[in-house]
RNA sequence: UCCUCUGUAGCUCAGCGGUAGAGCGGGUGGCUGUUAACCACUAGGUCGUUGGUUCGAUCCCAACCGGAGGAGCCA
């Protein structure tokens, strides 16, 4: 079966010759004597055009019956296109039909809405929004792996399945054998104690970081809250650097070089779906992340950033008050109108942040930060870990956390503690950002959401 | 979990208390180095489901189901 990837063929300078394509017709567009065929194989998103005379060797049983999205093989010349709006065009000697498209193939050549794309999550990839999308998901993955591997951090793999009952990071969907009777009695638990699928690798990579220094994690993430809006899914993708021998100015400083080395490989390595999705999706997107990548990021304290709030004169709907949470408006009144770039807010109240936060010397803040950015608020939330045992012990007490589930925990305090700091970055967030897709859905595969679980 | 919007042809939508229409897509024919091609003809809908109001409901009301957006929570 060899055959040449478009892509390989349309970033030629000098036409390739002879060359087999395989993959599935478009679009096709039918003359007397010849047809126009429109061929994508998912290798870019542009189509090959295929020009088929008449009397090209299976033109009848091929050609005539290749409708949008059957599947062909096509044998040609690579030969500079006659026409406008493609530089390269494929002369066919032979049409070979793999795959019938039935004529109720549900992908028109108009746009179609994203809702019902959602309906037919197994044919949408061969759409060119979704085509560009799960490309750039990919090259993302392999960009996040790279600036960890060049920086020397080791990847680790956390588990799934869990028996940490009480992160504090959310719902968790309860791990249960398909024997129902022992999941209901309790008494035959699989691994002899309830379990659940992860929230967060973050403790377990503590672990690691207390003996490799520099790890990341990278895998999946599930959370069972009953969320229904654009930016929550029940299965997603979580980042999770961990640095031992690192204090919070340095888990900010990697976060941020993280965001800007990741949204500068898309600019370079992802040009042409880039290009289709500032055309068809976000307007502004190429600009947006060109600053992104030029511009320094801004950084201030939670504290600053409520006086900042109040002294605004902006009217928001909840109240801006020291102590409180900020709310996704106050995020985006400070991404996207004051500031107008990324913003990095560190030193949060003590009371709104979970128990393992390094308490800082105030008293008042512990050592967290959140990175936000303009249209998508929260893309990362990190903290400096606290690392002295008495101290993270009144703070299980405060939160009413009991001690014996973090025995392993403590122990990292016990033995050789040493200052460490880390974030998690939502992969699914950083896809919304760098492709301008508004919903979460459209930037995974196959989306699980609440009473969603198709295919 | 709460609030709001929405459900008419394969898709996107219009419509109206008297049982339905457009564009695109599909099919057929024609035409052209075409490119969201063009022209003509044509097929296709128990108007989300179940009740109720009414002489009569796709239209009004209720419940339910599905979809979307927002809040909270977070990534």
């Amino acid at each position: 079966m060899a055959r040449t990837r478009i892509a390989e063929i349309l970033k030629q300078d000098t036409p390739p010759g002879t060359v087999t394509v395989m993959g599935w017709v478009r679009t096709k567009r039918e003359a007397k004597s010849f047809s126009f065929l429109e061929i994508n194989d998912g290798s870019c998103l542009a189509n090959l055009q295929v020009v088929a005379d008449r009397g090209v060797s299976g033109y009848d049983e091929s050609v005539v019956a290749a409708r949008t999205g059957a599947s062909v093989k096509v044998e040609g010349t690579v030969v500079p296109s006659q026409g406008q709006g493609q530089r390269w065009e494929l002369q066919a000697t032979k049409v070979e039909l793999l795959g019938a498209a039935a004529e109720d193939y549900p992908l028109q050549k108009k746009g179609h809405s994203m809702e019902f794309l959602r309906g037919i999550s197994h044919l949408r990839p061969r759409s060119n929004l979704f085509g560009a999308v799960f490309r750039m998901r990919s090259r993302m993955a392999y960009a996040i792996h790279r600036f960890f591997q060049e920086r020397g951090f080791v990847y680790v793999h956390t588990p799934i399945i869990t028996g940490s009952d009480c992160e504090g990071a959310g719902e968790m969907f309860r791990v249960v054998t398909m024997d129902g009777e022992a999941a209901k009695s309790g008494a035959e638990e699989f691994f002899g104690k309830p379990t659940y699928l992860t929230v967060s690798g973050q403790l377990e990579g503590e672990t690691f970081a207390s003996a490799l220094s520099d790890i990341y994690t990278f895998g999946p993430t599930f959370r069972a809250e009953n969320s229904h809006t654009s930016r929550h899914a029940s299965e997603f993708w979580m980042i999770e650097p961990e640095m031992a021998f690192c204090d919070l100015a340095g888990d900010m400083d990697l976060a941020e070089e993280m965001i800007r080395h990741l949204v500068s490989d898309a600019l370079e390595s992802c040009a042409e779906d880039l290009a289709f999705c500032n055309q068809f999706v976000d307007k502004g997107l190429v600009e947006r992340l060109q600053l992104v990548r030029d511009q320094a990021f801004e950084r201030i304290s939670y504290t600053d950033a409520v006086e900042l709030l109040r002294a605004s004169g902006e009217t928001f709907e909840y109240p801006v008050e020291y102590g409180l949470n900020l709310q996704s408006e106050h995020e985006r009144y400070l991404t996207e109108k004051h500031f107008r770039r990324p913003t990095t807010v560190y030193d949060y109240p003590k009371e709104i942040k979970p128990f393992y936060m390094r308490r800082n010397d105030d008293g008042k803040t512990v050592a967290a930060m959140d990175l936000l950015v303009p249209g998508i608020g929260e893309i990362v939330g990190g903290s400096q870990r606290e690392e002295r045992l008495e101290v993270l012990r009144a703070n299980l007490a405060e939160h009413g956390l009991e001690e014996s589930h973090y025995d392993w925990y403590l122990d990292l305090r016990r033995y050789g503690t040493v200052p460490h700091a880390g974030f998690g970055l939502g992969f699914e967030r950083l896809l919304m950002f760098v492709t301008g897709v508004a919903n979460i859905r459209d930037v995974i595969p196959f989306p699980r959401t609440p009473g969603a679980a198709g295919f």
